[in-house]
DNA sequence: CTTTTTGCAAATGATTTGCATTAAC
DNA sequence: GTTAATGCAAATCATTTGCAAAAAG
């Protein structure tokens, strides 16, 4: 896993990318954030560092991240994409309400099974993650 | 659970909506469908039977069959909306590729366990559903 | 110098909204 | 007759694309 800037040079070098003010801004606030985030809240926090960094920038770094494995797009409902510094599967908690992802830290999920019915079915599974719908507290808060 | 257009023109009354023949019609290719759509896929379905009918009716239709408890959205990754005329939560698998999605029936998640950790943290659960990512069938035969 | 990345503007795709008309009740 | 639902056109929102200019190697 990338954590250093370091070895975001290293992979960026291997697939013959080139090292970019706007990457090594962006990598510092994605880690800074460490949680989930859209593209436009990511586009907000980096703006200060980088005037004038633009949307496109910032959805194409994403992706080079993704394919790096620096951050994963969360499954969610519609709305905005959210991206998830947290690289490794784990499971969500998704607000009907207003959208918000948090983490969830349980037990209870077989994953090693659950892949394994996957595959039975000749679909080619790479990660299952658990979601659960519902209201977040501040949402519930201001009755729902 | 709604399975008869009697039971929905009850549920369309309850509500003091209006039992038009567009609803009936839709009612009747959801249940057709059995399965995943988009509200695309159903306005084709639907068009011959409907000639003339619009997508924001299509859209409209399913807000309510949603309210009602006729469909539910799914949980997916991105892209089109995902409808599924099962109503009882249920696991998915989704494929990156072509981001088709199909039921899957494991075992291997203690739901109540996982709604119980969710509660804990105050958030209000709802439903907790299984999504397995990964490439299809069909798209792993094509090379993914 | 060569090729990638950037920023801008415009395109795209899905869903929603506004509004006059039609049709349920 | 009243009021909700429809169809159309236009608006919106997130994301992507095309392209010329800037900058990394």
């Amino acid at each position: 896993m990338i954590d250093s800037a370091d070895q975001l040079v290293a992979a960026i070098r291997a697939r013959k990318g080139r090292v970019t003010p706007q990457r090594r801004v962006i990598l510092r606030h994605v880690q800074r954030l460490h949680g989930h985030f859209t593209a436009e809240r990511l586009l907000a926090e980096v703006e200060p560092d980088l005037p004038g960094v633009s949307l496109p920038t910032v959805y194409a770094t994403l992706d080079l991240f993704e394919d790096v494995g620096l951050v994963r797009r969360v499954v969610g409902l519609g709305g905005a994409e959210v991206y998830d510094s947290r690289p490794e599967p784990h499971h969500h908690l998704v607000c009907r309400s207003c959208g918000a992802v948090a983490d969830l830290n349980a037990a209870g999920v077989d994953t090693e099974g659950v892949l394994g019915s996957a595959a039975r079915t000749g679909f080619h599974p790479e990660e299952a993650t658990l979601v659960v719908l519902g209201t977040c507290a501040v949402c519930a808060r201001s009755q729902d």
